[in-house]
DNA sequence: TAATCAAATGTTTTT
DNA sequence: CATTTGATTA
């Protein structure tokens, strides 16, 4: 075997000893790894190298020498997923049960593992609620509300990004710089502050905090922080490259001692988070952070065949913020292995149904002769929205399947209020999850009354459900409230008694408690569509919680988990249905990657961003360019009367300083308009580039490396997007981008007998074209639409106004599609 | 206060 | 197209 070679000759004493058995499945940079068991340590490696193999390997040696016990060692990563596998992987390696391996998961449930204990020490109680997304918009919501600012003056939405942002950056609003405080009209510190305190008074933390609270315990109190730095003698991190900087803040406090026992694995190439607070960088600098810290590149890949790699390597050479690295093909035998297949389709639901018959013809006839099995092949989508078709269709197909991380179980609306009484039941303190069930289901405590409970619980500085309880005590409230409102409170106590009686199975307090509150027959009275599937899942949640001894436990997981239950089926023969984000981590013999068209990958949100900078037409002549060069005259005749458009177009505002967009013009004009320098296209590379669309790249560049045989890459040119019908999408960016020896083009089926096709041209698009005649400038002035307008059009709807110039418009339709029309097609709404 | 209907709105990815 | 928000009525 091949692997041999990479292994090298020179076998140490160690991989001798027959106890050391682990490490003979390693090469050597692997097992040097593996043996750097003292001091700063990181792992850069590109997809499928063996990083966490190695991670993995090394934690288990640590054990097996007896260098520490397993709940010695904190071992972190960032999701869920990843957190699940890697404790599989260390349990089927070591015999370790997951169980005692208590440090090692998320960053979020060892931080809030962390707080639970440490509680009192930041002003909390042990028995915290954690919030989710949504509570905390709708918090802030209320939050603006009350202090009389509308969402016109400041976006809910915004705020709480913001909030968010800072935590990720570990900001308390003691922290923020002086252009933070400028912020939303200079309130920002202000209203931060006021949101913390209100989730303080509740008892409550939202994903930041578990983080940002750690951080500033450790900080603020040395003996806190003492102790964790004595109980981690080993700190480890996968996917080091998603830390955030108050992640990373955490683990410099926690390595600020004698020994440095720190290793991390990563890959910029798969850096996919910093949507949340990630910062590639920090793991860059590492060897900054810490002096003399080794560190280790891993080149040998070990999970995919030679063109499924090549195709992942050659897409994200493209990128131009990087840092290139090697990356070989480590598999013996796959010269001739599957080239990635790329298929399109210009009919609704068509490409759903390729993957169906695909994966039919992949489980019973098979592929040169291989069958596979659904549990070896996955389906990766951009957004849960482009898996909606394919769960139609295996649903139809009855292709057995499991959506991995899917849209949360817990984010259901009767899930919500359910669990609104656990938690109210678990913490007496949580005023968000009271006022959630206080009148769900109805019972006719409306606005007036709430209002009150909420003015007397500040008045007198107690909680809303105490001050519920005085108000109805001291008749504070109109009799029919006040009975109302008096039952409710009986409701709850008792239910809350039966929940939190150890003696009693969680799962019949829960049953009770429903059928108590009459919560069955106001499903069926308000959703007389689907109740039966809510009460399914309210169901569910009881059995889900009957696993757990307590409320306490039950609450606590439940917080930080959101995917579906999984222990049962993990064994069941299913394909896994997924986003590109959930696959990170992950491998599988076949890969389905679906939606990679423009707008879908690349996200049309990060392609528009790009608007700022240049005119949507500068864009497109630099799209054209790169991944649409004109063949015929008449597709080049467009595209000068496109650069000479571009070259005679107002400015605007428009933040393209170094006007390249005219310079690209110029140049093009220069020429042909057939052959384009390297010059020409370095520049239009620039314009149509960002780290955002990068970032998209090394989202196609982790789909493409989760594949080990076989890697099928599709689109659709028509799509429905919020029940309109869109037409004219284009391939995307990223399929013209791999290498043509590692593809192989298929056109679509209906219309072509031949199974093949060599590399296709792309179709005919009723996108934005350059217009059927040439772009000759006029003063616009017949009628005075522009940039952010309103306009509606005879067919195509009502839309807004991206760009306007020389009596055309380019319009964003509501439909998400954007068209240039002649301003005399429209009229100003 | 609750129920009903018209109008507006729509963050993509995860803890 | 869904789902949520707002305005109006019972
Ligand atoms: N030395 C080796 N010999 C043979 N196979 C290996 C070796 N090291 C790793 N592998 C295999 O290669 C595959 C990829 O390993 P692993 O998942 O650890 O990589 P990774 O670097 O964490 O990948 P990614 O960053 O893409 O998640 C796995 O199937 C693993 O079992």
């Amino acid at each position: 075997m091949t692997l041999q070679q990479t292994q090298g000759k020179g076998t140490d004493d160690w991989s001798q000893m027959s106890d050391l058995k682990y490490l003979e499945g390693l090469n050597t940079a692997q097992q040097e790894a593996v043996n750097c068991l003292e001091g700063p340590l990181l792992i850069v490696a590109g997809a499928g190298t063996g990083k966490t193999r190695t991670l993995v390997t090394r934690l288990a040696h640590i054990i097996n020498l007896g260098l520490a016990r397993p709940y010695e060692i904190l071992a972190v990563t960032f999701t869920n997923k990843a957190a699940n596998e890697l404790k599989l992987r260390i349990q089927s390696l070591t015999g370790i049960d997951p169980l005692e391996l208590s440090w090692v998961g998320t960053f979020h449930s060892m931080a809030a593992k962390i707080l639970k204990i440490e509680a009192e020490r930041i002003g909390l109680n042990s028995n915290f609620t954690i919030l989710d997304d949504n509570d905390q918009t709708k918090i802030i919501k209320d939050l603006l509300k009350s202090k009389d600012i509308t969402p016109e003056e400041i976006p809910p939405r915004m705020l709480t990004g913001q909030i968010n942002k800072w935590k990720n950056d570990a900001k308390t609003p003691s922290n923020l710089t002086k252009q933070d405080k400028e912020l939303f009209q200079d309130r920002a510190e202000i209203l931060y502050q006021s949101y913390q305190r209100e989730l303080l008074q509740s008892n409550c933390v939202d994903f930041g905090d578990l983080l940002l609270h750690v951080v500033t315990l450790f900080t603020k109190k040395a003996d806190v922080l003492k102790t964790y730095q004595d109980k981690f003698f080993y700190i480890m991190v996968d996917e080091y490259q998603d830390t955030n900087i108050c992640q990373y803040q955490m683990l410099r406090l926690l390595t600020q001692r004698k020994e440095k026992n720190i290793c991390c694995v990563g890959d910029d190439d798969q850096a996919i988070y910093s949507w949340r607070g990630a910062r590639p960088q920090i793991m860059l600098n590492f060897s900054e952070h810490y002096k003399d810290a080794k560190i280790i590149k891993l080149e040998e890949n070990y999970r995919s065949t030679k063109h499924i790699l090549g195709a992942g390597v050659g897409l994200i050479k493209q990128n131009l913020m990087r840092h290139d690295k090697t990356l070989r093909v480590g598999l013996p035998n796959t010269d001739h292995a599957n080239k990635i297949r790329i298929h399109a389709f210009d009919e609704l639901f068509a490409e759903a149904k390729f993957i169906g018959k695909a994966i039919r013809k992949l489980t019973t006839t098979g592929l040169n002769g291989r069958t596979f099995s659904y549990s070896e092949i996955a389906v990766a989508a951009r957004t849960w929205a482009e898996t909606a078709d394919i769960e139609e269709c295996f649903f139809e197909m009855k292709i057995p399947y499991r959506v991995i991380g899917g849209p949360k179980f817990f984010d259901r609306k009767e899930i919500k209020d359910v669990m609104g009484y656990l938690k109210v039941s678990h913490n007496p303190l949580d005023n968000f999850s009271l006022a959630r069930i206080i009148n769900t289901p109805t019972r006719g405590i409306g606005k007036i009354t709430h209002q009150k409970i909420s003015f007397y619980a500040s008045e007198h500085n107690i909680s809303h459900l105490e001050a519920a309880r005085k108000l109805v005590l001291d008749k504070g409230l109109a009799s029919a409230s006040s009975t109302k409102l008096g039952k409710f409170l009986e409701l709850l106590e008792e239910g809350s008694r039966k929940l939190n009686d150890p003696t009693l199975l969680l799962s019949n307090s829960i049953n009770t408690l429903v059928s108590e509150i009459g919560y069955r027959d106001y499903l069926v009275k308000n959703y007389p569509e689907n109740f039966e599937e809510r009460i399914e899942n309210v169901v569910k949640l009881s059995d889900m919680a009957g696993r757990y001894e307590t409320l306490a436990g039950f609450i606590e997981q439940a917080g930080l988990m959101n995917a579906e239950e999984d222990p049962d089926d993990h064994s069941n023969d299913q394909v896994s249905l997924m986003t590109l984000h959930a696959c990170k981590g992950s491998e599988y013999p076949a890969m389905y990657l679906i939606g990679w068209y423009e707008g879908g990958l690349p996200l049309s949100r990060t392609i528009e961003e790009r608007y700022q900078v240049f005119s949507p037409f500068v864009y497109k002549l630099a799209m054209s360019l790169l991944y649409n060069p004109p063949k015929i005259t008449l597709e080049r005749r467009r595209f000068l009367d496109l650069a000479k458009f571009v070259l005679e177009e107002k400015p605007g505002e428009k933040s393209d300083r170094d006007n390249l967009g005219k310079t690209l013009a110029r140049m093009i004009l220069r020429g042909d308009g057939m052959k384009f320098s390297k010059e020409v296209e370095t520049l239009a590379k620039k314009i149509t580039t960002s780290e955002a669309i990068e970032e998209e790249r090394r989202l196609a560049h982790v789909g493409i490396t989760r594949a080990k045989e076989l890697c099928v890459i599709s689109y659709n040119q028509v799509n429905m997007f919020r029940g309109q019908f869109i037409s004219g999408l284009l391939p995307s960016r990223f399929i013209n981008e791999l290498p043509n020896d590692d593809v192989e083009h298929y056109v679509k089926e209906r219309l072509s007998s031949r199974e093949f096709l060599g590399p296709r041209s792309v179709p005919q698009q009723n996108k934005i074209q350059n217009g059927r005649r040439s772009f000759t400038p006029k003063a616009d002035k017949t009628n005075s639409i522009s940039e952010g307008d309103r306009v509606l059009h005879k067919v195509f709807g009502k839309g807004s106004v991206i760009a306007s110039s020389n009596n055309r418009l380019l319009i964003k339709f509501d439909n998400n599609q954007e068209k240039l029309i002649l301003n005399d097609f429209v009229t100003l709404l």
